[in-house]
DNA sequence: ACCATTTCCGGACAGGTGTCCGCGTCAAGC
DNA sequence: GCTTGACGCGGACACCTGTCCGGAAATGGT
């Protein structure tokens, strides 16, 4: 059994060899004998010795690594987002660091991120609007490039998102032809930072039809606590059920919760579309398995990373933008079974 | 706009103190007179400088950090253990360094946790046992502690699972109990080593009732194409109904595949349970929220990370156990509306 | 045996940090 | 004005690697 070693010195006792010629081994430079590099080569796989990447990368300029931020690591579509980047990253030889974000740690998590001199810092999510904007001026400040995916409404970030306005616009118009004219908000409240696009869209919808945003919709988010999602959609959707005029139309801030709230329904006796109308978000592979499949929007992962990969490259090449980079990814509206005709 | 500053000796200058001064406010000496400590702090703050953690790294002995290896980033209880694990490392100052398994692709992710110092490599998920197993050699002997979560089979590495053969033979007493003597097995092939496990559980639970294996279940995973669960369990299900006499009773590697095959049942105007019995594994959040409620089996997951960082935490602290650690949990059947009496 | 060439050795340096230590400086106390 | 602390300065070293370079050794050819 070979010992532990820790460093080319230590491995180039163990070898028999100057401890320069081993560098020049596991760095390919030419003026080696063949032996000489079989030996090392066999060494290296019997005592698996590795140089330390701390003191290679204190030496070299660029550690090619790249910080990632994410908001959780159980939402679907986001770790639908982090794994595709994590893989895109990887094949452009980037590392990825990955850490968790938590209300009033961001600053902790950024300092890190600085300290492994990272060359870009991904922010995966929705954060908390001040505390992301502060993150991001210390970023420009420090000259290292960013990326916001997702969170939307902080001009001097560079911003890739989905159009989520522009979504709620089309989800709106789509029921409103059917002729739906009282909608439930589920995990949308009206007057939430995070949640303002999705409502500006909504607004947009309803004001094109001569219509007033209070007076058709109602929204129950912060009256009770948001645990497991499929939960709370339930317990929504039973509080709507339990007013005097019940909209016909549900709309969910996510597929989960659209979930939760056709099964309350539909345990209340209600058809769907029959009766009441649901539409979710995300697209996620569950919606195409209910019964009635769900109607929702696409958040075009693919594309977003895509295009999250080119700003992100063309900072690294070209260093930070002059002015913030903002791009919108459009939506698809995917309609299936759970919206139909209003009923009344 | 305060310039980019990238070492102590940079950062001294701004300040106007001498390198070791700083140094000394940074890492907390005393002799200190608070107003120099301020100023220091201000222009931290102001710069928003961080040590290179790679030179601190070097010099200092421990790294404090974790390498985690992940079969995907996609599986939810999967992720749920990633999530959990890295909120404890981080709770007892432990970073996490985390990367995705690809197929042949071990050697590559160890040497890169291995030149990174880390102080433990932890393995979650299902891995090819012959390559995870060389990784483990290699590990042992390099003496850094690993701990390999899931993974069952490898009997040099330190293990924490749940007691899969144990799950599915309370799975199976309950469907025999329930009158079942026909098995359609969904994503679960008789001779893949990966399922070993279950297949022992269910041939145990079997041939306890003096039943075989082989006469009275079938499986049918590798005629088609994995790709998402939920249709796959679509796709198997239907297989499954062409046959002369179907199972009445499926038994499906998780909730997904199960969902998918209770929709084809249904669409086939089988009744559930009334006419077929479908069974889930991990006990996700979708199964309270199908019709029927899914009968599955739940992962325990909080003890499991619990025993995984008792078992990570004594490697860290004692050093590597004098023999592997075995540590199995116990699964939690969870019966609810998928399963009844079979019919005939 | 001699020479040219290939190959390896060993010393040196840079990279940024933490720590130790002797010395200079400055202010307070008497 | 002198002593005495308190405090900051700056030099030095170790941590480990990659690279350069002159010199030593080995190798091959004749």
């Amino acid at each position: 059994m070979p010992p532990r070693i820790t460093s080319t010195a230590e491995f180039a006792r163990y070898v028999g060899l100057a401890r320069t010629t081993v560098s020049r081994v596991l760095n390919r430079q030419p003026g080696l004998k063949q032996s000489t590099i079989d030996r090392v080569q066999h060494a290296l796989t019997e005592t698996s010795f590795t140089p330390n990447a701390y003191a290679t990368l204190l030496k070299g300029k660029g550690t090619s690594s790249v910080g990632i931020c994410m908001e959780n690591l159980l939402t679907p579509p986001i770790l639908l987002k982090l794994a595709t980047l994590q893989r895109q990253l990887r094949s452009q030889g980037y590392t990825s660091l990955i850490e968790v974000y938590a209300r009033g740690e961001s600053r902790t998590i950024l300092r890190h991120f600085l300290s492994m001199r990272v060359e870009a810092v991904v922010f995966i999510g929705h954060f908390d609007t001040g505390e992301l904007e502060t993150r991001i001026r210390e970023l420009i400040g420090h000259k290292t490039p960013h990326l916001v995916i997702d969170h939307h409404g902080i001009p001097l970030a560079n911003t890739v998102t989905l159009d989520r306005a522009q979504a709620m616009r089309e989800m709106m118009n789509h029921l409103l032809e059917l002729g739906h004219r009282s909608f439930g908000l589920l995990g949308i409240p009206l007057d939430h930072p995070s949640r303002f696009e999705r409502i500006h869209g909504i607004r947009a919808a309803l004001t094109a039809h001569g219509l007033d945003l209070p007076a058709c919709a109602r929204s129950f988010d912060a009256q009770c606590l948001r645990t497991q999602d499929f939960e709370f959609g339930h317990t929504l959707a039973r509080q709507f059920l339990e007013l005097k005029q019940p909209p016909t139309a549900y709309v969910a801030l996510n597929d989960e919760i659209a979930i939760g709230a056709m099964r309350a329904l539909q345990e209340a006796g209600l058809a769907i579309p029959g009766a009441a109308s649901v539409t979710g978000f995300n697209n996620q592979d569950i919606c195409s398995m209910m019964a009635p499949l769900l109607t929702t929007v696409d958040q075009q992962i693919e594309p977003t990373i895509k295009m999250a990969m080119q700003v992100l490259m063309s900072q690294l090449r070209d260093g930070m933008p002059a002015r913030p980079i903002l791009r919108t990814i459009k939506p698809e509206l995917v309609i299936r079974q759970s919206t139909g005709r209003a009923a009344r």
